[in-house]
DNA sequence: TAATCTAACAACGA
DNA sequence: CTCGTTGTTAGATT
């Protein structure tokens, strides 16, 4: 997307769903029309495009969403709520499954816009250490399924990828971060390197597409528990299980991620 | 306190408990000496002395404290948290029973002081109306209450004080306050002014006493319900019960405050 | 299947 | 008898 959209000048701006906005429409609409896109980054589920001068669009990726570079050959899908025209004719559209946000800020206040400046670390970043990370941990009282959720500690986690990054760890979700031994923690933390990584390196997940709309490699053969309800644990053989944990579902090997009864 | 502190300028303070503090005890004692006494005013459970120039101590009297100006007569008590002494050498002292708080603030931070500054309605004051009461409690969906012991919307209700004034106005605790017609939002209302009054009208509750020693006339002769568990209900002769709601414990009358299952 | 915000609530500590 | 913090949960959202 950075190397594709840098440079261009955005000469239209389409609201197809106004709820996926911070502002009013018409205000989007005539600050984007104009400006140029400066860089396109990424931090955990969310995009930021710079644009010059002096603002950024933030777009959250939600429950999954489609963000397409549309060509005569990538003809746009159904749904689509938002839509960017750029001076040389081409396009972007942005697809949301279920829920996902466009804001746009200034660049002055970036550093209020509260979703964004919470995102704790960047699991492919250079400041994801051992040492960061376990930094985290230290005095919380949740369990490892929240922390690893949480955006606010490891930016990008999200429930499909947090399956296999706690099996491999071989933690049960309900564990406290507490009693993590020091050892577990940094299996935690390779396991987590490893499974983005692995996705990031098949090109994303196989239900979902890249912005030149391919489909990513990293499916359901590559996932060691997660969604394998009855099935063989790749370790042990026991049987896979699916349980409920806070408000998410989990998938487990109920013999290799044991949740001791003290912890 | 107003009128005897006015224009005193301290000349020592002396903090015997430095976790009631917002600052380190220095810098409290290096600068609230010097200063003199402009004001003295309250909000809720919170008093605000005012210093000239430019500063605030503000007294928290969390779960009951003794504000004590000490005279030849007028004994200091044991276990004393924090004690001013003026340059005419008259002395105030303040003992918290559980907690409390003194913080130190500058008169341009003040906005910035999170528990004063979010407290609510002041039900003594002029702003405290019908209107602003009823808009207070639109689209919340918590319990009638909860609703009255939280300070962000009328401050200066305590448990004490709740207990009279659901039963005043026929409410049961559990009660949903969006399921409350408009009826009993302003018999609700009424009951915080007269049950605050009643006490402010005797001087304060029994077992506390003011600035200068003199126990209040509010004791259990004139409660209602609250801390009379097995007695007569004053209006219908039913056996008050003491049940759990929340944190907090109630007393009520089961037959005149009934919480209708669907409410 | 998936993400986030908000309000309310519970447990804990000071 | 109080209050803040943290974490959990239910509800809502397109």
């Amino acid at each position: 997307m950075n190397k594709t959209l840098k440079g261009k000048r955005i000469s239209k701006a389409e609201v197809l769903q106004p709820k996926i906005l911070n502002v009013p429409v018409a205000k989007l609409v005539k600050t984007v029309v104009g400006r140029t896109v400066e860089s396109v980054t990424s931090k955990g589920k969310w995009l930021f495009v710079k644009l010059q001068p002096r603002y950024f669009l933030l777009i959250n990726l939600g429950m999954g969403a489609e963000l397409l570079y549309l060509t005569p050959k990538l003809k746009e899908p159904e749904k689509v709520q938002f839509r960017l025209t750029f001076s040389d004719k081409s396009r972007v559209a942005v697809r949301f499954w279920w829920f996902g946000y466009v804001h746009l800020v200034a660049e002055k206040d970036l550093s209020a816009h509260k979703m964004t400046s919470a995102l704790g670390l960047e699991p492919t970043g250079a400041d994801f250490t051992i040492g960061s990370f376990s930094k985290l941990l230290r005095g919380r009282k949740t369990t490892v399924k929240a922390f690893v959720l949480d955006q606010k500690n490891v930016a990008g986690i999200g429930n499909v990828y947090a399956q296999d990054i706690l099996f491999r760890a071989r933690l049960h979700p309900n564990r406290k971060v507490q009693t993590l031994s020091e050892t577990e923690v940094k299996a935690l933390f390779n396991a987590i390197k490893t499974v983005l990584n692995d996705s990031i390196g098949l090109g994303g997940l196989a239900y979902e597409v890249d912005f030149y709309g391919r489909k990513g490699k990293f499916d359901e053969s590559k996932f060691l528990v997660g969604y394998k309800t009855g099935k063989a644990c790749p370790e042990c053989g026991t049987r896979i299980e699916k349980i409920k944990t806070g408000s998410t579902a989990s998938y487990i090997c109920p013999k290799c991620q044991v949740w001791a009864s003290e912890s």
